[in-house]
DNA sequence: AGTGTATCCTGCAGGC
DNA sequence: TGCCTGCAGGATACAC
């Protein structure tokens, strides 16, 4: 989609907006996709103007890119916004839940949202020395102090799962717990979870799509995630499921003792 | 400040 | 087959 340039702006679902849709189609239209970028769970369209284009898939959300020349691969099943480029080529926002969000901030407005967020675990900036002081100033519990979008950038229920277990930490110890052996495989596992998942385009539980919309396939590799009952790939017990603020959280019992290992 | 609860919305699986 | 309940990848507005 780099370089087209924005002629049109159909708004199915206006919810899936922060504001009304035509203020929204003012600021797009005529505008030119320059570059592509991620900022946490965010996909960041940067707009001429030093506008930026942010979409979050929440829980259903995809982002389907279809070029000029139609060649009828995928289509939308719950398009919300529609961007029609000059070229004839179109960009779909489609979810079926809208739960995602797409907004267009300015420079300023951007900067500061991203300012909000965490660090992202796969830079290198982020040591895990860094995310043990984090976590050693919470006692909330380590599942859902990963889930927090203001403590770490970009880590959902799935790879919060996956990397709790990588490190044989159990989900609900209080983040505080966390010894500095801990926060240190806690910090490795982050990192091997979210490349290996990045390598293999995602996680496709049911409606997760990339642009040219194909399924991730993460999923294959899931060890705990949407697996309880089953066996655990590292020792074999049986895997379990709780919910930890009204949320799941899938865990191996041995391999994730409720104590400091 | 930090934490728990409810809410937005659609669709699917499982029980009866 | 049909109805009901619970659950789902996320984020945020509240109350406390």
């Amino acid at each position: 989609m780099l370089g087209r340039r924005i002629r049109r702006i159909e708004v199915v679902h206006p919810d899936v907006l922060r504001e009304s849709t035509r203020a929204f189609a003012d600021r797009v239209r005529g505008r030119e996709i320059r570059s592509v970028t991620r900022r946490g769970k965010n996909v960041v369209l940067h707009l001429t103007g030093e506008f930026a284009l942010v979409v979050n898939l929440g829980m259903t959300g995809r982002l389907l890119a279809f070029p000029a020349a139609p060649e009828r691969r995928v289509r939308p099943t719950h398009p919300a916004v529609r961007f029609r480029f000059a070229d004839g080529g179109v960009l779909v926002f489609d979810d079926q839940r809208r739960f995602g969000a797409v907004e267009c901030l300015d420079r300023r407005a951007w900067r500061k949202r991203s300012r909000a967020l965490g660090p992202e675990p796969l830079a290198r900036a982020f040591s895990a020395r860094a995310l043990h002081e984090a976590t050693s100033r919470s006692r909330t519990a380590i599942r859902t102090w990963l889930l927090d979008q203001r403590r770490i950038a970009g880590v959902g229920n799935i790879y919060a799962s996956e990397a709790l277990h990588l490190a044989g930490i159990h989900p609900a110890r209080p983040a505080s717990s966390l010894t500095r052996e801990e926060a240190g495989r806690l910090h490795r596992s982050l990192r091997s979870v979210l490349s290996a998942a990045i390598v293999l385009g995602g996680t496709t539980i049911r409606d997760y799509r990339n642009a040219r919309g194909e399924q991730g396939n993460f999923s294959r590799r899931l060890r705990v995630y949407g697996r309880n009952g089953h066996r655990c790939p590292r020792c074999g017990a049986t895997v379990e499921r709780i919910s930890l603020h009204n949320r799941a959280a899938f865990f191996c019992p041995v391999c994730q003792p409720a104590v400091a290992t």
